[in-house]
DNA sequence: TGAATATATAAGCAAATAGTTATATGATTA
DNA sequence: TAATCATATAACTATTTGCTTATATATTCA
């Protein structure tokens, strides 16, 4: 049984978006754990503009939503998102990228809020 | 339990080349039936150059298969091709699109082959 | 309050994309 | 064999994309 059957075109938008690597990498982080604009950064070692630009488009189709956390902006995924469910069957597909963060953990550059 | 764990690079390919409603919709038809270049032609009332653009970039990365029957070339989808599982799993979501092969039978203009 | 930090946005640019028209190729048919 | 039909390819163009640099905004901290 399935979840959802989605319109083709709508579909099509989110699979556009999907279709980059930065921003499938940014999707995959985010959905097991939800992370900032500076981590990012750090990951992808691209610029910050660039990072911004990502989840914008991102967040303007409501794929990932942010948080204000003090100075830093958290990005975590839309579960409720009416495509989340053609987004989470790609997701489960790829290869788990926790790694990342953890490194990051290791550098002592993750952020973590109180 | 999932079937493949996939290079994310490369499933990043994939979802940009079906990240166009028209080779969504071409995938998902082709994923129940065989179709020739012509009935897309009529299908998306598109010109026909245009057609074979998008059926060469499913085809360079082996997504679909072409099979010339007389002066006809069917285009089939490859259904070995490492990362269908990832495609499958994508257009079990869509919506059927039979219909557009039917109304193409019922006009007569449904390109069968003996 | 002023400096520093994190993020967003704007403007510009090169590359990629998706369409167009024109033409080439290959198979069929009269 | 010549005309026709189906398809592919080439060349061109307008639009979109993803980056860059520069700048604006919002928060924190000294």
């Amino acid at each position: 049984m399935l979840e959802t059957i989605v319109d083709i075109e709508k579909a099509g938008a989110i699979l556009k978006l999907l279709g980059d690597k930065t921003r499938l990498t940014m999707m995959k982080i985010l959905d097991s754990q939800s992370c900032c604009v500076c981590e990012f950064v750090e990951i992808f070692e691209m610029s910050q503009p660039s990072i911004s630009q990502h989840l914008r488009k991102l967040r303007d189709i409501r794929l990932v939503q942010e948080e204000r956390k003090g100075q830093w902006i958290f990005y975590h995924i839309n579960k409720e998102h009416e495509y989340y469910p053609l987004v989470q069957r790609i997701l489960e597909l790829l290869p788990d990228q926790r790694a990342k963060l953890k490194e990051l953990e290791a550098k002592g550059t993750r952020i973590t809020c109180k």
